[in-house]
DNA sequence: ACTGGCACCTGGGCGC
DNA sequence: TGCGCCCAGGTGCCAG
């Protein structure tokens, strides 16, 4: 599923599509997703102009008058905007139809995803506790040095805390580490802060090249305008466990951290 | 406070 | 062709 660049290249994809347009009707038909839907989220979005798309780390904000309806795409979500009566297929649980005859539909297989408002008065408690977007200037190196102080936590798990830094999910933990010669299991607290301002640059270089790409399509990412994303062929390490490295031709090494798979080159990450 | 592990769910690919 | 098993882009929550 999507990282932050799949979800921003979703945002990039539906926002010209729905930005000005007023929500005719929401059809929900499969409410469970991660967390059940909102019953009352109907009332609240029929009717509304959207304002604006904004994306906060995976979260996208479909923001109107009086609130925002909070979309996470989870492992397996997709948005795309359709002709209001396209069919409906398995996994279709959401249309939030517009005033031109299109929709926007939320296709999610694995129902990791979300859907939830908060009003314009609040903020969701899932928004409260982000760390920084990682491609603003409140994200850097110093910031990673200061916070892994005494962390035994593997440096591939710190920086995919969401607590740390928000949007960097599996393939870009795994592609920032080799490019910054970081070995992915080594403690957090045992990173220099050198390597961390290198990684910091790293985290953010690859991100932007994977959004100016339209993401990485693995599967069955599709970004908003229903084409895949081409970042995959740019990818060193993530999914190329026991293939040569790109850059010296050792052997590339896979391990588990967290429950994830975790590649890296022996030689050129330390 | 920090850490590792589990949970949620479907589908694709593999070996037998 | 079918079955069982493992794996997958996320992340909140729990016990220790």
């Amino acid at each position: 599923m999507p990282e932050l660049p799949e979800v921003e290249t979703t945002r990039r994809g539906i926002s010209p599509h729905i930005e000005g347009r007023t929500i005719t009707q929401v059809i929900i038909r499969f409410p469970e997703l991660r967390w059940p839907i909102p019953k009352d989220l109907p009332r609240l979005l029929e009717g509304k102009i959207i304002n604006s798309v904004q994306r906060r780390a995976k979260y996208l904000l479909l923001n109107v008058e009086g609130g925002a309806a909070i979309i996470h795409l989870g492992m397996s979500g997709n948005l795309r905007v359709i002709k209001a009566d396209h069919p409906v297929a398995k996994h279709d649980h959401v249309d939030i139809r517009l005033d031109d005859g299109m929709a926007l539909r939320l296709t999610d297989p694995r129902r990791f995803g979300a859907l939830l408002w908060q009003g314009d008065d609040e903020q969701h408690s899932l928004l409260t506790k982000l760390g920084p977007e990682p491609l603003s200037d409140n994200f850097d190196g110093e910031l990673l040095f200061r916070l892994s102080r005494k962390r035994q936590v593997a440096v591939k798990n710190f920086i995919m805390d969401n607590h740390i830094v928000v949007g960097v999910g599996n393939i870009y933990a795994n592609e920032a580490l080799f490019n910054a010669g970081i070995r992915p299991g080594k403690a957090a607290g045992k990173v220099s802060k050198a390597s961390y301002e290198l990684l910091a640059e790293c985290i953010k270089a690859v991100l932007a090249k994977a959004i100016e790409s339209g993401g990485t399509t693995l599967r069955d990412f599709l970004g908003g305008d229903g084409k895949p994303g081409y970042f995959k062929q740019e990818l060193k390490v993530y999914g190329r466990g026991g293939e040569p490295c790109l850059v010296c031709g050792t052997t590339l090494k896979e391990i588990r951290l967290g429950q994830r798979a975790s590649v890296y080159c022996s030689k050129c990450q330390k």
